[in-house]
DNA sequence: CTTATTAAAATAACACCGTTAAGTTAACAG
DNA sequence: CTGTTAACTTAACGGTGTTATTTTAATAAG
């Protein structure tokens, strides 16, 4: 005699839709304007009745981030789609990621913000899953890139086998440290020219794929 | 016959009194425990009076800045203090910079965040002043590490001198990229030995100031 | 010593926030 | 038609930054 639930299905269909609305939200105005009330308002509903799709503003966030995981594979993926030597690979990839960071500077931001919550801070609570999910794929992106190195290693034998993981968090690490300083506007007041800087880095980045480890002029 | 004044000294030794209980507040319960209200509680005022030192949460938060950036320059300073050789000096600078990075991570997220606010959002502003300290203090750290550059270059002509701005940007960058990854703690979930990453990246860092520009193993 | 003036501090209030508890609406099986 | 319960709303709590208004208190002049 009861009111039949909803499929699971169809209560992640609402929630995409709110996801989607979160993600209008954040991108038109900005990470620090998504509020539960506007975003209810926006899907019309209560903010209250959020809470009977996400069990709080810190799942949103997860599913956020991994909405933001997914969007920067499939830029790895199109971006190194019509390139067959993996160098080039790891060229084309580098500017993808430098893309990213300041196209969707919204998503990287909430990605790699400290006060955003990560996978650990979710270890044994009721939304683990989706904090895993929001890993893995973070954990992707780390996976392609190591990838197309190992298919350099493959073809040239640089970098060296055991360098693999090590240059993958390197071109990683870098390049975040020139993004987040480029969306915190902090680089901007301190390098004169700042696209020809990232251009520099970028080149330098490579070097190590290169036969000598040196040249590369400029 | 009116109330006289208090010297624009008293007042400044009230908002160093504030400052210091907001820093305390910082580094006890974290950056995002900070509000108006806690403050005055700890400094034994109502939150609206502290507005007759702070213009706003905004000009507390350049403040902040400040001071972090002073503690940086004088870790710098005493930690290249007894050291004669310009190279091992940036040695020490890129260690001093990961310490505090790590030792001062309320300061160093409070600077470099993205929902922080910049000195270029309040030119025109009734506390533009602030911000152009904050500004010149963070100025300051960059100038410091250009002039080690520089003292490299007279000794052994490397860095070559249209690089010193290039390679002060580049060590910031890269290091700044690694702080930031372990203060979000997204590195720790991704890198399998984060110490170990560090220092070498640390050591290929130096690499561009020495002989080769090669060499350097591990 | 009182009083007018005014700086410094406090109170009250506004509009927001994330979140919970309790109540309402509405759909469906029997 | 009715009992059950899923889906949703209303009301509320304690918090936020901030402004307008009022009170308190210090002090120079009379």
């Amino acid at each position: 005699m009861p009111r039949i639930a909803r499929t699971s299905q169809d209560i992640a269909l609402e929630k995409e839709r709110i996801l989607e609305a979160a993600s209008d939200i954040i991108c038109e105005t900005g990470f620090n304007n998504l509020s539960m009330r506007k975003l209810a308002r926006r899907v019309d509903m209560t903010a209250t009745n959020l809470y009977n799709y996400y069990a709080g503003k810190d799942e949103l966030y997860l599913d956020i981030q991994t909405r933001g995981f997914e969007i920067m594979t499939e830029l790895f993926a199109t971006a190194t789609a019509d390139i067959t030597h993996p160098f080039e690979k790891i060229r084309a990839m580098i500017q993808a990621y430098l893309d990213f960071g300041r196209r969707y500077s919204e998503y990287y931001d909430i990605i790699f913000s400290w006060n955003t919550p990560k996978f650990a801070d979710y270890l044994g609570t009721p939304i683990e899953p989706t904090a895993r999910i929001e890993k893995n794929a973070g954990l992707q992106v780390a996976a392609f890139t190591e990838q197309v190195l190992q298919e350099l290693h493959d073809k040239t034998g640089l970098p060296p086998a055991e360098d693999i993981n090590f240059r993958a968090m390197q071109l990683w690490t870098s390049l975040h440290g020139i993004v987040n300083l480029i969306n915190s506007r902090v680089l901007q007041e301190v390098v004169h020219d700042p696209q020809a800087y990232i251009e520099r880095v970028a080149d330098e980045l490579l070097l190590p794929f290169t036969k000598t480890e040196k040249g590369g002029s400029i």
